[in-house]
DNA sequence: TCCTAGATGCGAGAGATTACCATCTGGAAC
DNA sequence: GTTCCAGATGGTAATCTCTCGCATCTAGGA
């Protein structure tokens, strides 16, 4: 029935992850509202790393009264939390990820889609001390970018 | 986030790079013009990743009648044409990099400035085979996003 | 049940780019 | 040197992606 098939995250994962937000919401105070919950779940559903507008789209069905502004709102704050990942895909609106887990980003330059990775060489990547002297490391963000199998000729 | 002050890139490298940029240019048939000329040596002769609004503000007293479009246009067409890079620094305006070496940015979350670097470790970087199956890679986009000297209390 | 800091909805507005189109021009052909 | 035209530019409107201000609402502690 639907055209273009959603990929996915395992529910029972998806399950866990926001069993988990919930009790680090709580566990640091942070108000725990339906449209959090809501747009942390729709979140952690989806593996293709949507957009803020995507995000609310996909929510407005169940939850018409939801605005965008607040859709963005809270993906930012979650984002400063550290709840959930801001992907850099440089051009275009913004894209989240639920995953949290030490992973890279395989973005097509032709269609945009963005899929994760872990690639056991980049992830044990360490910083040579003298790279970055001065300078206070707090994330190290790998984008490989190409193109995807759908749009190689 | 604070103005970011413009460190310059040496005059023989930028006039090497120049040349080497017209000469490809001509190699494959791309019309030479001095808006091209000037956007390109902007960008080469300034270290800090300017955006291409900034590009455009430098060249103003100089090309009054250069029109932004025309420097968002050239920019892109660089960086689609492989002759610049564009920076993913998340948020904000897009950045320009004339420097098409191997090399990472250093983010600073704070202040918004990135720098060059060049770490061995990470320029070493091979991809596994099976981390890309179906994936033709193109580019690898390494940031290193955190808190420069200035801005670290 | 009450209270309030913080969250939400909505509409206006800002910032960065992109589209459109009339005009101009680099450089190949003569 | 002159002609010609595909492609580049300038100026402006439109778009896209958020962001802000503010009135209202509500989660959750007292």
């Amino acid at each position: 029935m639907t055209p273009v098939p959603v990929s996915r995250r395992p529910a029972p994962d998806v399950a866990r992850w926001c069993d988990e937000f919930e009790a680090t919401c709580r566990a640091r105070g942070v108000r725990v509202t339906p449209q959090r919950l809501a747009v942390y779940r729709a979140l952690a559903e989806d593996l293709s790393h949507p957009t803020a507008e995507a995000v609310w789209a996909r929510l407005r069905p169940r939850m018409p009264s939801l605005s965008p502004a607040t859709v963005y709102r809270i993906l930012e704050s979650l984002d400063r939390e550290g709840l959930v990942r801001r992907v850099s895909v440089t051009d275009g609106a913004g894209r989240f990820d639920a995953n949290r887990g030490p992973h890279q980003h395989l973005v097509c330059r032709v269609c945009g889609r963005v899929r994760d990775v872990r690639d056991p060489t980049l992830t044990r990547v360490g910083l040579g001390r003298d790279a970055v002297r001065g300078f206070t490391v707090e994330e190290l963000d790998i984008r490989i970018v190409g193109r995807c199998g759908r749009c190689r000729k």
